[in-house]
DNA sequence: CGGATTTGACCAGCGC
DNA sequence: GCGCTGGTCAAATCCG
């Protein structure tokens, strides 16, 4: 199989490389774009060995699809956890604060950044991701091992971008996106009756996030099961586009995985609707127990927050984190934080709704140290970084 | 043997 | 209307 795939690739090599610009090429640059925005916002902590940065923004960002249900992330919220410890100062941690405000918003279903302004270009969300090295990958997806010890990768990055059709269009997104439920549950029927699902569906599409992720390992393990249901050569591009489907009975969330053509180092991986389940029905035999920060903070589900979850294999040994970029419609994040380890904080007026109080508290934790893991610090190559940062300041400049 | 993957065919949307 | 492309289906095949 793979053999075949790499003959395809090569002979797709030789054909003349189109010039067009990939989506996920457009995305990379968008967010350095977006990254020098006046109206950005950044947060930033740190430890010993890593760099924690983030920087969001955005405009009239719609996170109802992510944050809006316990289990909007199209991944379990865990992953993005900081496993090692209990750590309340990850990522994970300002998503999960992020979740309350959101939901206690006037609009919990539909919660919009105004505050942080964003050209929308287009109708996808942003994120990118860093991956650990190949060597990374090998050696630590073969252990079973929850370590996120291992050194990330300077040439690792990822960046991704979601689809907001649907919620760019309230009016029409509910519908939407229950006819298309109701379509994924219905499974098969008759072709006539595909054909009037298909039209449906176009005029509602549930909303995107994309994944842009260095690593050489196409099919990322997020820590769902999917399946397998197609795949299809990419125009101007000699990696083909593999789909995929959530095999948890119920569930309509797809995903696309693609290798970009201009850096085949890059998968992004486009994830469609959400799932309808906390976590993965069939777990793939990891071994993490670990507590849900999704649970823990309103999740419906019959569950507590001592609830057990397998430990994702990529992402415990991968270190696959959203690093994360929002465009259009989005928020952008970039790790960022000064040299000395010190947290760099706008403030919270810079970034409303992010629950920016937190962050402080881990620039200063004495366990920074050991909490490496499940933060964005291990993901962004350190061009990428160094970009992103540099053109923020430029624009700070500016000012 | 059951589940996952492969792969050719089919369909819808879109631009010309 | 036609061709191209993206997305999906489903039978065949693979694999543990």
């Amino acid at each position: 199989m793979e053999k075949k795939i790499e003959h395809q690739q090569k002979e797709q090599l030789n054909s003349t490389k189109n010039t067009e610009t990939k989506i996920d090429h457009q995305e990379i640059q968008i967010s350095q774009a977006s990254s020098s925005s006046s109206h950005m916002a950044n947060l930033a902590t740190s430890s010993d060995h890593h760099l924690h940065q983030l920087e969001l923004a955005g405009n009239n960002i719609n996170f109802s699809s992510i944050f809006d249900s316990p289990i909007s992330l199209p991944f379990p919220y865990s992953y993005f956890e900081d496993h090692s410890s209990n750590n309340p100062n990850s990522f994970l941690d300002l998503l999960r604060q992020d979740q309350h405000q959101f939901a206690s918003s006037s609009n919990p279903s539909s919660f919009s950044f105004d505050a942080f302004p964003v050209q929308n270009n287009n109708d996808t969300n942003l994120f990118f991701t860093d991956l650990p090295l190949p060597q990374a990958i090998t050696t630590k997806a073969e252990s079973s091992e929850v370590v996120n010890t291992a050194p990330t990768s300077p040439n690792s990055t990822s960046v991704s971008s979601s689809s907001n059709e649907a919620a760019n269009d309230n009016t029409n997104k509910e519908v939407a996106v229950k006819d298309q439920e109701g379509d994924q549950q219905e499974h098969k029927g008759t072709k006539p009756q595909l054909k009037a699902k298909k039209k449906n569906q176009k005029k509602a599409r549930e909303a995107r996030f994309a994944f842009l992720t260095k690593s050489d390992i196409d099919n990322l393990d997020d820590g769902y099961r999917w399946r397998k249901y197609g795949q299809k050569a990419v125009k101007n591009s000699p990696y083909p586009r593999s789909y995929y489907r959530c095999t948890t009975v119920g569930c309509g969330v797809k995903k696309r995985v693609e290798r970009s053509s201009d850096d085949p180092s890059i998968v992004m991986t486009t994830y469609e609707g959400q799932h309808s389940h906390p976590f993965p029905m069939t777990p793939r035999g990891h071994l993490g127990m670990l507590t849900s920060p999704i649970l823990d903070h309103g999740a419906t589900t019959a569950s507590s927050s001592s609830f057990s979850i397998p430990q994702p294999r990529y992402l415990l040994t991968q270190h696959h984190q959203p690093y994360n970029s929002m465009y259009n419609n989005s928020l952008s994040m970039i790790n960022r934080s000064s040299p000395d380890g010190t947290f760099i904080n706008p403030g919270p007026s810079s970034f409303p709704g992010f629950g920016y109080d937190h962050i402080p508290q881990a620039s200063t934790s004495t366990t920074s140290a050991i909490r490496d893991h499940g933060l964005l610090q291990d993901i962004l190559p350190s061009q990428i970084r160094e970009d992103t940062v540099n053109a923020q300041i430029v624009e700070e400049d500016k000012k």
